[in-house]
DNA sequence: CCCGCAATAT
DNA sequence: TATATTGCGG
């Protein structure tokens, strides 16, 4: 298991891969033999293949090595390809190395790589695969940059959850962890999450002019940029944005993450109830950076139905509160109903009981994924649907 | 100005 | 279809 071939181990192990990949492709290239550069070639993709094995039971702890030995790997692979190829029939050139060196450069590209990953093992046609590959990610680049559009229609078509383009390819992305686990930015009294200045790590979610000015006055306006997926992440001005969505006109869609729900229905629930809580007020209790009077007003609103439409099923006074993720959270109306209020509505501490999510864990920190509440805490938006769209609809 | 509801957009 | 945004009246 262990042993690798010592090239491999002096090239790949110090360095950036991309950069020894690179430089071996090119030494390779220079072999007249081809049986020899097969030879090699195979030797290090054996090595590759087994740190990947290792790595493997790690991978949510370190998911950018899996990139790039997964890059390391297909690269090869293709790069051996290549090599049969032409040995056979004298057609492809090494363009190819190019492109994956490119490719491995950006190694923070992970949404589109991670395709890749997903079957790298198969046997499939090397090349086939390999160029579409390629394809998806010049794609994506392009798509990113030009557009500035944070790919919110794609990610919505895909998966149907529109607003957060980011998320979405979160899945997989490891970088901007910081959006990653919040979905929402804190102001930095509480915050482990540490916003970044100029950037708003907020959800995508730009305002019009109207909502600056009508719902929140004051916000301390943190210039909000969006963040898009990979793209933002890499290097694109932040200009573009915010000239794209100022001509669209239309808000971003804000995408209201567990802890950012979470947050909510803390307020709610320290102003007494959805019923009674004014938007406004939830909103300051939030003390969520960037987030609007009219987000939260929707919010609320939806809140309500969702409530209200709540078969109140003798509840158990205890379900507590919402259990996110996974768990679903149980919306009860006598919980954060008006019920709550008479309770108490410990208006006097704004310090919310939930603790947010540091875990930065789920990307790149070790230990991270400590999950109780949060629970799969995939960071996706919230999801009503858990507890309102009960079995049984007979409403209607 | 703020709130809530309804229409509309994605 | 579900959810967020915008419009509008109170």
């Amino acid at each position: 298991m262990g042993l690798v071939h010592p090239e491999l181990s002096l090239d790949f192990r110090p360095t950036f891969i991309p950069k020894t990949i690179t430089n071996f492709l090119k030494e390779v290239s220079l072999i007249g033999n081809v049986s020899d550069k097969a030879s090699k070639l195979d030797a290090i993709l054996k090595g590759l293949e087994e740190e990947m094995k290792k790595i493997d039971a790690f991978k949510r702890e370190l998911p950018l090595c899996m990139l790039l030995l997964n890059d390391a790997v297909v690269a090869l692979k293709e790069e051996s390809m290549q090599c049969i190829a032409r040995n056979v029939d004298p057609v492809l050139e090494e363009f190819i190395p190019l492109k994956n060196k490119k490719e491995n450069v950006q190694s923070e590209e992970e949404g589109s790589l991670i395709t890749t990953k997903k079957e790298q093992d198969s046997n499939k046609n090397c090349s086939n695969y390999k160029d579409k590959k390629n394809w998806m990610s010049s794609v994506q680049l392009w798509n990113t940059d030009d557009d500035g559009y944070c790919s919110t229609d794609h990610n919505l078509d895909t998966k149907g959850n529109y607003g957060d383009s980011c998320q979405d390819r979160g899945g997989t992305r490891a970088f901007m962890p910081f959006k990653a686990n919040l979905g929402f930015a804190v102001r930095k009294e509480e915050e482990k999450v540490i916003p970044i200045p100029g950037l708003s790590f907020l959800a995508p979610g730009i305002k019009n002019p109207r909502d600056e000015s009508g719902s929140t006055g004051s916000r301390t306006s943190c210039s909000r940029a969006i963040s898009c997926s990979e793209t933002n992440a890499r290097s694109v001005p932040l200009a573009m944005f915010s000239d794209q969505q100022q001509q669209t006109g239309r808000k971003q869609r804000r995408c209201w993450s567990p802890e950012l729900h979470r947050r909510f229905v803390n307020a709610l629930q320290q102003l007494g109830g959805s019923q009674v809580a004014t938007p406004k007020q939830i909103r300051e209790l939030m003390q969520v950076d960037g987030l609007t009077n009219d987000e939260v007003k929707s919010h609320l609103q939806k809140y309500r139905l969702h409530t209200r439409k709540l078969p109140v099923t003798t509840t158990p006074a205890n379900q507590s509160a919402f259990v996110l993720g996974s768990g679903h959270a149980c919306m009860s109306r006598d919980q954060y109903g008006e019920s709550s209020k008479g309770s108490s509505p410990q208006s006097g501490s704004p310090q919310c009981p939930l603790q947010l999510a540091t875990n930065t864990g789920g990307t790149s920190t070790t230990g991270g994924d400590s999950m109780e509440d949060d629970g799969d805490a995939k960071s996706e938006c919230y999801s009503w649907k858990s507890h309102s769209q009960k079995p049984g609809k007979t409403d209607v």
